[in-house]
DNA sequence: GCAATATTGTTATAATATAACATAACACTC
DNA sequence: GAGTGTTATGTTATATTATAACAATATTGC
């Protein structure tokens, strides 16, 4: 239940991030009385394939090869399902889902996209969702939700731009 | 050429601010060579018809009852280069397209937008913005484009919510 | 088992966006 | 001011993302 704080990287081990994920799905559903059924199960791993937000659409091709449902309602409500329960975010830059890193953990929901391998990195927060609020309320503005979306290059695609093409 | 950099609040007079856009538009093809031909200028207008984001297709609607053009792309292709030259944001989280209330002010796209009254206020963001840099540049991040969409109530809404239902 | 509820299946369609190619307008040169 | 290259717009078709509405099935609690 426990995970770095930090991006991916290109070199870790992404089934430990999948199995993370799971785990604190199961936990969190068993807590909160929601069911994580085998097809939001499929989903939310299909969504954790990788560190890239995946579009509603591919989930679905996805599912359809390994001989799952048919229909784009399917995945709507299977995403719906998990975003309800914090275990995936939407960036609404991409139209696209991505595993949440820290559920459980009161995320802003801020993330760091790199337009050359597509990761998506979440954020802790802290101090960005602090400078949205302090500007919010000098306007007299009352914040119910945040959408943080930073593109750029990471880390990783810094130093060498071919080599962070990594689940 | 200048403006308020407060939000536009429920009792200004919306003309002013549509007329100051049109100047702008004006000013920045000029000094850059683009051509704010009658198409793009009604559809900036069409934008800068209220402080609430638009959709491509209320912009075409809008269009056609004034006898205008017919087809999607026609209205995506003005957004396309009002959004060139920054003379209007896209708003991510609606899919929705706002007047940018200074351009050629080098603005990061930070907005709050009101889930009461729709109105969406720019930010100039510099505190926000720098959070942001700074939580991305800790983590070996190269920010190069910002999404900052802050939804909630704002000022006019928090006192009374019927009252600004204005442009 | 049975009723109530939650989940999934299915069909159709809405909403947003772009590709590809044809035509028209403009602007520059001679 | 006719010819030419460029930019803008028109037009048709289609891609992509998302939801409505209703039927069927599975699960839960009794």
């Amino acid at each position: 239940m426990t995970r770095s704080e930090s991006p991916p990287g290109a070199d870790h081990d992404h089934r430990l991030c999948v199995e993370a994920a799971i785990a604190d799905a199961q936990a969190i559903c068993a807590a909160r009385g929601g069911r994580l059924t085998a097809l939001r199960r499929r989903v939310l791993e299909l969504v954790w394939a990788s560190h890239r937000p995946v579009g509603a659409y591919a989930i679905l091709d996805a599912l359809d090869r390994r001989g799952g449902a048919g229909a784009p309602p399917t995945v709507y409500r299977a995403l719906e399902f998990l975003l309800a329960h914090g275990l995936i975010h939407r960036i609404e830059s991409l139209n696209a889902y991505v595993g949440c890193s820290r559920p459980g953990h009161r995320n802003a929901g801020q993330f760091l996209i790199c337009t050359d391998c597509g990761n998506a990195a979440e954020l802790d927060g802290g101090s960005v969702a602090a400078a949205v609020v302090a500007e919010a309320t000098r306007l007299g503005f009352a914040v119910e939700r945040q959408t943080v979306e930073v593109s750029g290059l990471c880390a990783d695609c810094t130093v060498d731009p071919e080599a962070a093409d990594v689940g």
